[in-house]
DNA sequence: AGGAAAACGTGTACCGGTCTACGACGCTCC
DNA sequence: GGAGCGTCGTAGACCGGTACACGTTTTCCT
C-alpha cells in the first residue's frame, strides 16, 4: 500500500486536472464554469478528474480574471438578531449557486465602515450587501458604480442601487391602530434623534410622523408627546423617565424599535408600574428578547428571511448583467403579545 | 479645467504607482509590505505616489502570491451575542495590522460547515478562527496543516492548532458555591445531551461532572438531579417541566446555558412559581439577555473581548512563523443578579 | 447543394501583485 | 587602487485561474 506522507501536499491546481484529464487547462475551467462549448463526454472526463484529484479552484486566481464568486455583507455589528435573520435567507437563497456570502463588520463610525466597505473592493467580492450603512448616498452610489450593491433598510433609493426597505408607515400604522383600538388615547412615543448618533437614514423619522399623522386621524392631536434619545436600551430607559415624569402619564409608550421598548420596560419595572395593567409597550423589530415570555412585547415583525432571501435574488441578477435598479417594499405585520391591553 | 469623465475608471494598480514614482513595480510592493531595502527617500516617494493615486493594493493578486491579509472566522450563527463579544475582541485586536476578519457562517451540519471551511481555504485566508466548530478532531487537523488555525471553545487540545477556552471548571463551580451558599440543598442540572444535536465537545460534560462532583463534596450526593435534554429555550422549557414533575420539587436549578435557562424561566412563569421566591436560576454564558431587569439571570461570564483579542494576537504570531501549539484557559466571573436567593 | 452559423477544443495572453536573482553603486580596509 | 561587502533598485519569472482568437467539424436553412 503506497503511504502518502501527508506533510505540505501542494494543492491541486487546474494543471493538474488537465493533465489527469489529458485535456487542456481552458476545458477544465469551461466545465467548471458551464461555459459554452463542452461535449458531453469532454465534461465527464473532466469531473471524475475533479472528483478524483479533489480540486476546488482557488478563489484569488479566479477573481483576479474573472469573479470571485463571493457576496460581502455589510453590517455594524454581527450580534444583531434582525441582522442574522436577514442573512440566514440570504444564505439560503445563495446555497443553490457557486457563490459564498462573507460577513464583515463596519462598526459605528463612517471611517470603519469605509474602511470595510474598502475591504470587500479590495477583496474583488462579485456583489455587496449593505444592511443600513451609515455611508452617505454618493458615496454608496460611487461604491455601486463598481460593484452592484444592494442596499437594505434605507428608504433613500438610488438608481444606481438596488434597495430593499421596510414599509415603516404600514408597521407604524399597525401599532397605532392596535393601540387606539384598545382604548388608549394617551400614547407617547420614543424616536431617534441625530443628536445620539449617525443615523443617515429617514427611518425613525418615518416611524415617527405616522405615529402623528394616526394621531391626528383620530383626533388626538392633542395627545401627541414624542421624545427623542436613541434606538438603544438605555435611549429607550432615559425617554421612559422622561415620560414618566409628566402627568397625567401616558397609558401607552410605542417605541421606535425594541431596544428601546427594552429599555421602557426596564424603566416601568425600577419604578414598580406594572406592564401593561398601568402602562402598555409596544416596540418595533420582533427582536428574538421581545418574544420570551417574561418580556411579551407587543412589536412589528419584518421577515428578515424573505429579505435576505430577495437580496441573494436581486444580487445575482445584477452580476449576471441587471442595470436597471429594483426596489423591494416589504410588508411588515403586526405581533400581538402581553405588553400591551386595554387601559385601565 | 480638466473634467475627468467618472464612468468605469479603470482600477489603480501597482503599475500605475510605479509609473507615476518614476521606480519599479518591485520598489513600489517593497514600500507597501514594508520589506528590507528601501531608503526613506524611495519610501516617500512611493507613498507620495500611492496617497495622490488613492491605491489600495488588490488582494485576489497578493493572495496569489504571497498573503491575502485576511483572518476568516467560522461561526456557526452570526446572531449570537457571545460570538459577537468575541469578533469584536478580535476586530480590536487586528486594528493595528493590516489583516481584516470576514466571517462566515458554517451552520449546524457538518456538511454546511465543511462547506464554510473550503470556501475559506479557497480564499486563502492567511489565519482562521473557528468558534465551536462541529467538525471532528482529525478534520480541524487536516485543516491546521494548511492553515494556522485557532480553535475556540472546544476543549480538546492538539498539537496542530492554538486553542483558547473556557474554563468551564471553575465556572460552574463558582454557580455551585453560590447556590449552596445560599442554602440551597435540592439543586438540579439541565445539561446537553447528544442524542438533541452535534456536541463535538465536553464542555457540556464538564459542567454537568463539576456539578455532580461540587453536589457530592458537599454530602449532597442524595440531591443529584440531572435532566439531559439540549443548551437551547426549548431544552430548558422541557428540562425544567420534567424537575417540576419531582417531588419535593427542587429550590435551585441550575442550566448549563444561558439559553436554556431562559427556557427553565419561561416554565415556572407558566406554572405560576415565582423567581426567586419559589426557585432559583442560574444560567452560564451572561447572554444579552440575561441582564435585562426583566430577566436578570444569575450566570457565568467568559469575557468574549479578551478571549477574540488573544486569538487574534496568536493567530497573528502563527501567521508569522510560530509553530509550536498555545492554549489558553480564560477564568470565568460569576455575576450575581436577582434570579437566585436564598430558598424559603 | 452551398453557405452561414453553431459546436468544440486548443493555445496563449493576461490579470496584479510578490519573489528571486542580479547588477550598480558607494563605502571601508588593506 | 582594488577587493570585499552591504545597500538599493530593477528585470522578469511566477502564482492559478479566465478570456479571447482561432481552426476544424458538424448542423441547419433555404
Amino acid at each position: 500500500m503506497p503511504m502518502v506522507a501527508p506533510e505540505r501536499r501542494r494543492r491541486v491546481t487546474i494543471s493538474d486536472v488537465a493533465r489527469h484529464a489529458g485535456v487542456s487547462k481552458a476545458a477544465v475551467s469551461k466545465v467548471i464554469r458551464n461555459d459554452y462549448g463542452v461535449s458531453d463526454a469532454m465534461r465527464d472526463r473532466v469531473q471524475r478528474s475533479i472528483a478524483e484529484l479533489g480540486y476546488r479552484p482557488q478563489a484569488a486566481a479566479r477573481a483576479l480574471r474573472g469573479r470571485a464568486y463571493t457576496i460581502g455583507v455589510l453590517m455594524q455589528h454581527i450580534g444583531i438578531p434582525f441582522y442574522a435573520e436577514i442573512v440566514t435567507g440570504l444564505v439560503d437563497e445563495l446555497a443553490a449557486s457557486d457563490y459564498q456570502a462573507i460577513m464583515i463588520q463596519g462598526g459605528t463610525h463612517d471611517k470603519t465602515e469605509k474602511r470595510a466597505i474598502d475591504a470587500l473592493i479590495d477583496r474583488q467580492v462579485d456583489g455587496i450587501l449593505m444592511i443600513a450603512p451609515l455611508a452617505g448616498r454618493s458615496h454608496l452610489e460611487q461604491v455601486a458604480r463598481e460593484i452592484p450593491t444592494l442596499v437594505l433598510g434605507r428608504h433613500d433609493r438610488s438608481p444606481a442601487y438596488d434597495s430593499i426597505v421596510d414599509d415603516d408607515r404600514v408597521g407604524s400604522e399597525l401599532v397605532m391602530e392596535h393601540l387606539i383600538g384598545l382604548g388608549h388615547r394617551r400614547i407617547a412615543h420614543i424616536t431617534f434623534d441625530k443628536a445620539h448618533g449617525q443615523a443617515a437614514d429617514r427611518t425613525p423619522r418615518i416611524r415617527a410622523e405616522t405615529y402623528e399623522r394616526v394621531m391626528r386621524e383620530h383626533g388626538l392631536a392633542g395627545e401627541i408627546a414624542v421624545v427623542a434619545t436613541s434606538y438603544t436600551e438605555e435611549g429607550g430607559y432615559r425617554g421612559a423617565q422622561e415620560l414618566l415624569s409628566r402627568t397625567p402619564r401616558p397609558t401607552a409608550i410605542f417605541a421606535g424599535a425594541d431596544e428601546a421598548a427594552l429599555g421602557v420596560l426596564a424603566a416601568l419595572h425600577e419604578v414598580g408600574l406594572s406592564v401593561p395593567d398601568d402602562v402598555s409597550v409596544a416596540g418595533y423589530d420582533n427582536t428574538k428578547l421581545a418574544a420570551h415570555p417574561r418580556i411579551a412585547l407587543t412589536t412589528v415583525n419584518q421577515d428578515g428571511v424573505v429579505m435576505g432571501r430577495t437580496a441573494g435574488r436581486l444580487l445575482l441578477e445584477r452580476i449576471e448583467g441587471r442595470t436597471s435598479a429594483a426596489h423591494f417594499s416589504v410588508i411588515p405585520s403586526l405581533v400581538v403579545r402581553g405588553s400591551t391591553a386595554a387601559p385601565r
